[in-house]
Formats: structure tokens, C-alpha cells, sequence
RNA sequence: GGCUCGUUGGUCAAGCGGUUAAGACGCCUCCCUUUCACGGAGGAAUGACGGGUUCGAUUCCCGUACGGGCUACCA
């Protein structure tokens, strides 16, 4: 019996969409692609308090631009909604209380006072943050050190309450990761983690576990932070009698920063490359945030980066198309280590995408890095020769301006200290010739203006070689860009003789 | 502190008991190029440490060290 692979990517909307968020995403999108499954996406609202408006659009927007869109999702309903969280309140609170009575789970009504002081209490060096645990637990206020009866007096009159799971003593829990393989927890080591919050609305821990249920997830993808949680999990799988429904567990590798530690939604400023895939603005905190989008990023690129931070395919191939991924992919070459996140390598593959790529895909992008800098009126029949012309020079989307802006716009500025040094009375001479001879020009092609320009120097017994660097900067204003006769030919005859007659004029 | 996961060059990493320990990024040198790139050829640089197991360990096991994660009525 084989069921239908479902998956899904579960993020509580709280801020801007990481990195590592976004691997996870790829990686249940790849799974449930290549197995012909399911991909949901659910939100994780559980916290009232953490609600930040225009995440979860945010999100949503994030996937679309990476090409990994859900087949299930709160824009998308599936047969197992509602996917928001908040909305499934109600269904979480039946399943806490039945765990109750089964005596797997108690109420609690410690204050938060009162659960700071426990801590107080039974902190010591050794031990710098207890836990609500076996030990301590028969010194609270629970369910579990009165009558049932008592307990449910107290609810009735209206007194807060949780509901904590009860982790039984000493018995060890395991199971088998599909990147770690066997883990094995002793219960005795893990605490009553708050099942239903005071508010009504589960935990994390709850939610997870019955959403995975209801909405029949097979495979379970999540980040490494989530591994020390999971025994927590299992048991409630366990207790609520869904062993044999249970996904299986992958814990994925953690991508860290520079400085060797977990990224951080809350540091999305904190170096000096984005680790957003798009542009955030924290509407609370007024917060601005820069994404890879924004940054110059092409999304085939920024996808195939992530992919590779944590898998690959042995082969050593590093480029891929979504496509290709969804063909190779497999759990079973998933690291189990982190992974640094190298900015530069992110770039050269960014680069390479862009070298890769035709002049038609990459012409929108350019078009709005070129309307940034005011280049509008752009023929795209010009464009997409100038795109193929100067695209092996572009890291970043925003390069496009520096490398072809000057094919539509006289340069703002000439590099004329590159050539003052060396100018005499010759060169301007030559050049003025050139400019007699090329407004005479029929056939204005590059091969023809080559030809022409060398005639006239060694007529003038000039080397070609030290025409070519100033030519070059009067044309795009510095020592860079294509084949300089390729360019004059693009521009045409006017702009040409202008850029010459200009920088003359500054010499 | 406790629990837990991890450890191959600066970074990403291949390898799955016998190899001159791949490849990529970055760095350096050279070639190509009368610019900048692209491309090409080289170079420096690696299995944390200590014990086992074995004829033989980067590879298997155990310790130690180091690093990450978790340790909330957050996810």
C-alpha cells in the first residue's frame, strides 16, 4: 500500500522568509515533485502575540518568485483545510483533552509569576534553566496534585489554565531520521512542553502533530533546531494513536552565517549580503530588510544555490534547473552537517545563471534595472543584442546598468585621467579625422569602422594599440565594456562622433 | 550546565577499508585579449585529537576536544 507522498512547508508569519526557509521549501518541493505528491503550505499562527500583518503575503509572494508555488495553500484550499492555523482552533482543543483523560496530559494553571519562580527556585550552576519536568511537576499547581474533580471546578470558575503533555519516566523513544538515521531519546530528559496555550490555541507541538494527521502528511521536512523537539512529537503521535499515520522525519542540516552560527530572521541586517529572498519592511518595527531579488538575484540561481547548500548529486555538477533537481534529487544525499553560507559563491552562481541564460529571459530584468537609472525607450531588438553583448561581465542584475547603460546614454562622466597622460597633438588630429571620415561612413558596421580607423593611423603612423584605450573611453566614459567598434556600431553614427567631439572638447 | 546533532583545504564538498584524498568558490601565476570580462593552463591550501578494530583507516567503534541546535503558555 502506497500512498500519496504529501508534504509541507509550515511558516509561522512572523517576519521575513530566510534562506534556510527557503531550502526547506525547495527541498519538500523537489520531494513532492519528483514523487508526483502534494505540496502544502500551512500557516503557523498559532501566536497571537507574534502576528505580524503582511507576512504571510510576504511568504507567499517569496514562493512565487522562486517558482515553488504550493499546490495547497490559504490562496489555493485543498481538501484538508482550513490552512491557517488560527482557524483550526477548535480542532486542537478535543484531542488535548482526550489526552488528558487518557492521563497523558494534565492541566497546569502556574501563573507566569509562579513558573518564573520554579525557575528561580531550581536554578543553580549546574543547572542555569530548569524545566517544567518530571521532578518539578509534582510541586506546581497541576492536575496531577489534586482530584481530576478539583481541576475541572477550577476551569469552570473560569481560572486560566494549559495543558501540558506528561512525558512518561525513563522509557526511550526513537526513531529513524531520513538524514540522520536512528535517533533515541530517554523521555526522562525531556519536559512537559505546554500542549494548549491559556488562549486556547496550541503550541507548536500540538499543532504539528495533529495538522500533520489530518492533513495526511507523509514526509516531514523541517530544520535541525526542531530535533531536540521531536521525541515530544512522537509521543504524541503515540498517544493519540496515529503511530502507523506518522510521517517520516527529516531534520535539515542548519545553513549558518560567516560567524559559524544559525541564521536569524531577527538578523536579517546582520551581515552584509541579504539572507531574505525578497525585500522586507517590518510594518512594527518599521524595519527594512534587503532581499536576494532585490539584490540582483535571478531566482533559477538563488534556487539552485540553496539546493546545493546541504545536497548534491555526486556527480559534481553545480548548475541545475529546477527540472534537472526535481530528476536528481534525492534524501539519501542530503548532508547531515551545516553549511556556511559563502556570498561569493552565491554570486558566481548568480553569474553563471546570468552568462547561461538567453537574452529573451533576461530582458524584463534588465529593462527594470535600466528604468531605475531613467534608460527607458530601449528598442528590445537593440536591448537583446546588447544583453548577449554584455552578459558574461554581469554578477548581479544591477550590473547590466553599469555594463550597457552607456549604450543609451551618453557616459555621465569620462575617465579622462586615463588619457591625458599620454595625449598629444597627433591623437587629436587622428581623431579628428576619424570624426571627418565616419560622418562620411554609408555602411555604419563594425568590421567598416575598424577597417577605416587603422587605415587612418597608419596613415598618421599611429599604433592602432594606443588609439583603441581612448576611443573606448570616449565612447563608454572608462576602461571596460565590449569590443569597442561592436559598440560604435550599436550606437550609431551621431552618438559616436558626439562622444568623440565631447571628450575632445575636455582634453 | 543538561540533552542532542555534527566535525575532509578559508568556504561548499566527493569519497562509502587499499586513491597521487575529486570538483567548485575565493586567492595567486601564466596564456588569450591593444579595455573589462569570458575562456584556457598551472599553483598554494584539507580528513580536529587520542585510542582501538583491521594486513591496511579519511572511511568502522569508543573516548576527548571543538562547533551548532534546543533548553518559553515562540515557531
Amino acid at each position: 500500500m502506497s500512498q500519496r507522498v504529501r508534504v509541507r512547508f509550515a511558516p509561522s508569519p512572523t517576519g521575513g522568509l530566510h534562506l534556510g526557509g527557503v531550502r526547506t521549501v525547495l527541498y519538500n518541493y523537489l520531494f513532492a515533485r519528483q514523487h508526483g505528491g502534494d505540496f502544502v503550505l500551512r500557516i503557523e499562527d498559532t501566536d497571537q502575540t507574534r502576528f505580524v500583518p503582511g507576512a504571510e503575503a510576504y511568504i507567499l509572494d517569496c514562493l512565487k518568485w522562486c517558482g515553488l508555488e504550493p499546490d495547497e495553500s490559504v490562496v489555493k484550499p485543498g481538501a484538508y483545510g482550513p490552512y491557517r492555523q488560527s482557524e483550526r482552533k477548535e480542532m486542537y482543543q478535543q484531542y488535548a483533552h482526550r489526552l488528558v483523560e487518557q492521563g497523558d496530559a494534565y492541566y497546569a494553571f502556574d501563573t507566569p509569576a509562579e513558573l518564573e519562580a520554579m525557575r528561580e527556585q531550581y536554578k543553580t550552576p549546574e543547572n542555569p534553566s530548569p524545566t517544567y519536568n518530571q521532578q518539578v511537576r509534582r510541586h506546581m499547581r497541576n492536575s496531577l496534585n489534586m482530584e481530576l474533580e478539583a481541576a475541572r471546578e477550577l476551569i469552570a470558575e473560569g481560572t486560566p489554565y494549559v495543558v501540558r503533555i506528561k512525558m512518561p519516566v525513563d522509557e526511550v523513544i526513537g526513531f529513524t531520521d531520513m538524514v540522520r538515521g536512528e535517533v533515541n531519546v530517554n523521555t526522562s530528559q525531556v519536559d512537559d512542553k505546554v500542549l494548549l496555550k491559556a488562549d486556547g490555541m496550541p503550541t507548536y507541538h500540538l499543532a504539528v502533530v495533529v495538522d500533520d494527521y489530518l492533513m495526511k502528511i507523509t514526509h516531514a521536512f523541517r530544520g535541525e533546531e526542531w530535533l531536540s523537539s521531536a521525541p515530544v512529537h512522537l509521543m504524541l503521535w503515540k498517544k493519540l494513536g496515529w503511530e502507523d499515520s506518522m510521517p517520516a522525519w527529516a531534520h535539515l542540516p542548519l545553513i549558518m552565517g560567516p560567524d559559524g552560527a544559525k541564521l536569524s530572521k531577527r538578523h536579517g541586517n546582520k551581515y552584509d549580503f541579504p539572507i531574505f529572498a525578497m525585500n522586507w519592511t517590518d510594518p512594527l518595527k518599521n524595519e527594512f530588510t534587503e532581499g536576494f531579488r532585490e539584490r540582483g538575484f535571478l531566482p533559477e540561481a538563488f534556487v539552485n544555490l540553496l539546493a546545493l547548500m546541504g545536497w548534491n548529486d555526486g556527480s559534481g555538477q553545480e548548475i541545475f534547473t529546477l527540472d534537472e533537481m526535481v530528476q536528481r534529487f534525492s534524501m539519501e544525499r542530503v548532508h547531515s552537517a551545516g553549511a556556511q553560507f559563502d556570498f561569493e559563491k552565491a554570486k558566481w552562481y548568480n553569474h553563471e545563471w546570468i552568462k547561461r541564460s538567453t537574452a529573451q529571459r533576461l530582458l524584463p530584468e534588465v529593462q527594470q534595472v535600466l528604468a531605475q537609472h531613467g534608460i527607458t525607450d530601449c528598442n528590445d531588438q537593440v536591448l537583446l543584442q546588447v544583453i548577449d553583448l554584455v552578459k558574461e561581465r554581469c554578477t548581479l542584475l544591477h550590473d547590466f546598468y553599469e555594463q550597457s547603460g552607456f549604450f543609451f546614454q551618453a557616459p555621465a562622466s569620462i575617465d579622462t585621467e586615463s588619457i591625458k597622460g599620454k595625449w598629444n597633438e597627433q591623437k587629436t588630429l587622428f581623431f579628428t579625422e576619424l570624426i571627418r571620415n565616419y560622418e562620411l561612413t554609408q555602411l555604419w558596421q563594425a568590421a567598416d569602422l575598424e577597417h577605416a580607423f587603422k587605415e587612418i593611423a597608419a596613415v598618421n603612423g599611429l599604433k592602432p594599440g594606443e588609439l583603441m584605450l581612448p576611443f573606448r573611453i570616449m565612447l563608454v566614459g572608462g576602461k571596460f565594456g565590449p569590443a569597442v567598434f561592436d559598440i560604435a556600431a550599436i550606437i550609431g553614427k551621431e552618438a559616436t562622433i558626439a562622444r568623440i567631439k565631447h571628450t575632445l572638447s575636455l582634453l
